[in-house]
RNA sequence: GGAGAGGUGGCAGAGUGGUCGAAUGCAUCGGUCUUGAAAACCGAAGUGUCUUAACGGGCACCGGGGGUUCGAAUCCCCCCUUCUCCGCCA
């Protein structure tokens, strides 16, 4: 969430930077809020303390042997007053937390203004959408007819948007999650985890999935349980509650995980295929760092994510999202767009965003500073390395041959055990 | 799931109604001593929040929430969690 004090010391800089955002994005009416708050806290704070040395005194007096039932009636007096001046003081609190959690992080200075995906910037494109002397077939299409996915079945045995990738599917799936880990483990500097698949709502809260995006995800009727979205959740909170050394950072983490998305709102969106599924698996890479480095380790951290595209040799663009197509949280966003064939057009496969302090601050990540040797919130940055269901289609559709066949990118063949897909 | 015992500062561990933000030990940092180091000795040191131009000061925090009381780490209730035993089980 974003800094009180700083709200408190800069709204009108602030504000401009979130109606970079949306127009619509304010936050004057926390203004008065938090001026309310901070008196009744000084108030309370005072009759607090006029709390304590009475009942200290009374201990002393009655300590020997005097009476003091005239000074016990004045301070239970006083203990009402303190209560009912708590009682809005906590109404003022919980307003202004929810204002703040339900904010966005404001945008980067650096990031392009717009108010939608019209207004991203291409920064880079590699390699060419392939040009071939014959009609590539849909992935849907070629994966239903080499027995590699099967969609009907997948519907049958959970709902729409779950599919079953079998025999050379599944493998296929699986030496792409295992190539990813590898290369991003032993090449990039990554530590590999295998963290919970459910979590709670502290951590939803932490990353911004909730009190916001509720509805986006799969909860537990019994328990305070979500399927995590992404393993950007369980990994940003690893560390929640606590304070690293800065000797630590910058903490380079990388998770496979299967992701669930409710995807409400996307109804008749990419009904077809492999691109928008309610479960699908994703190598995430997240980043703890020092504000200092944090815009150096998200280039870096998208370059990781670029290496394995450029590894499988498929055409990708690089974009950088405008305020306006910004996540919630993020303050600044490289989408990765890889080329598709199906759809004639470049779809996201990888999206790498810098947080700032934001998460940190809600999730309260922080690192002992060596300058100050104060406790200091870390910067979160993550991204998709890469979505492998995605990463699946385009090979299927930017590797296929005239004869229906798919050959593997040679990088990847070791981890495939093979060459081709007959 | 059942029974029992716990959850206190970076760690270990005392504290069962008042002067306790909390003894003590270890670890950490600064200093003295030393050619240097160790040892010893002296000293510093939690987090959050409010206030102040600043120095400083106030308040809160002993797993979380609520309650009793003039006063709660300490008593009561609920929840979470750890350990041990039993049950179940991949």
């Amino acid at each position: 969430m974003l800094d009180i004090k700083q709200i408190r010391e800069n709204p009108d800089k602030i504000n401009e930077l979130l109606k970079r955002r949306n127009p619509e994005l304010s936050i004057d009416e926390i203004i008065e809020v938090d001026k309310e708050r901070r008196e009744l806290q000084v108030k309370a704070d005072n009759l607090r303390s006029q709390r304590k040395n009475s009942s200290q005194e009374i201990g002393k007096l009655k300590k020997e042997g005097q009476n003091t039932d005239e000074l016990q009636e004045k301070v239970r007096q006083t203990g009402e007053e303190i209560k009912a001046i708590e009682e809005k003081e906590n109404e003022l609190n919980e307003k202004q937390k929810n204002f703040l959690l339900n904010i966005p992080n404001a945008p980067d200075e650096s990031t392009p203004p717009g108010t939608d995906e019209s207004a991203n910037v291409i920064l880079k494109t590699r390699g060419k959408p392939s040009q071939k002397p014959f009609e590539i077939k849909p992935h849907w299409d070629i994966g239903l007819e080499k027995g590699l996915l099967d969609f009907e079945r997948g519907v049958k045995i959970s709902e729409s948007r779950f599919t079953i990738y079998k025999g050379e599917g599944a493998r296929l799936e699986r030496a792409l999650i295992n190539f990813f880990l590898d290369i991003h483990t032993k090449q990039h500097g990554y530590t590999e985890y295998m963290p919970p698949y459910l979590v709670n709502s502290a951590s939803m809260t932490g990353t911004g999935q909730l009190p916001k995006f509720r509805e986006d995800m799969y909860k537990c009727e019994e328990e305070d349980l979500f399927l995590i979205p992404t393993a950007e959740v369980p990994l940003t909170n690893i560390y929640s509650d606590e304070i690293l050394k800065e000797e630590d950072l910058p903490l380079y983490m990388t998770a496979y995980t299967p992701c669930f998305r409710r995807e409400a709102g996307s109804a008749g969106k990419d009904t077809r295929g492999l691109i928008r599924q309610h479960q699908f698996n994703k190598v995430e890479l997240v980043k703890f760092c020092t504000p200092q480095t944090s815009a150096e380790e998200h280039e870096k951290l998208t370059g990781d994510a670029e290496k394995i595209l450029e590894l499988l040799e498929l055409p990708y663009k690089r974009v950088e999202l405008c305020t306006g197509d910004l996540g919630f949280s993020a303050k600044k966003c490289y989408d990765l767009e890889v080329w598709m064939p199906s759809s004639q057009a470049y779809r996201e496969i990888s999206s790498c965003s810098n947080f700032g302090d934001y998460q940190a601050r809600r999730a309260s990540i922080r690192y002992r500073s060596k300058e100050t040797n104060k406790p200091e919130f870390a910067h979160t940055i993550n991204g998709s390395g890469l979505a492998v269901g995605r990463t699946f289609a385009a090979i299927l559709e930017n590797c296929q041959q005239e004869d229906g066949s798919i050959v593997i990118p040679s990088a990847l063949q070791p981890y495939f055990a093979g060459d081709k897909i007959k």
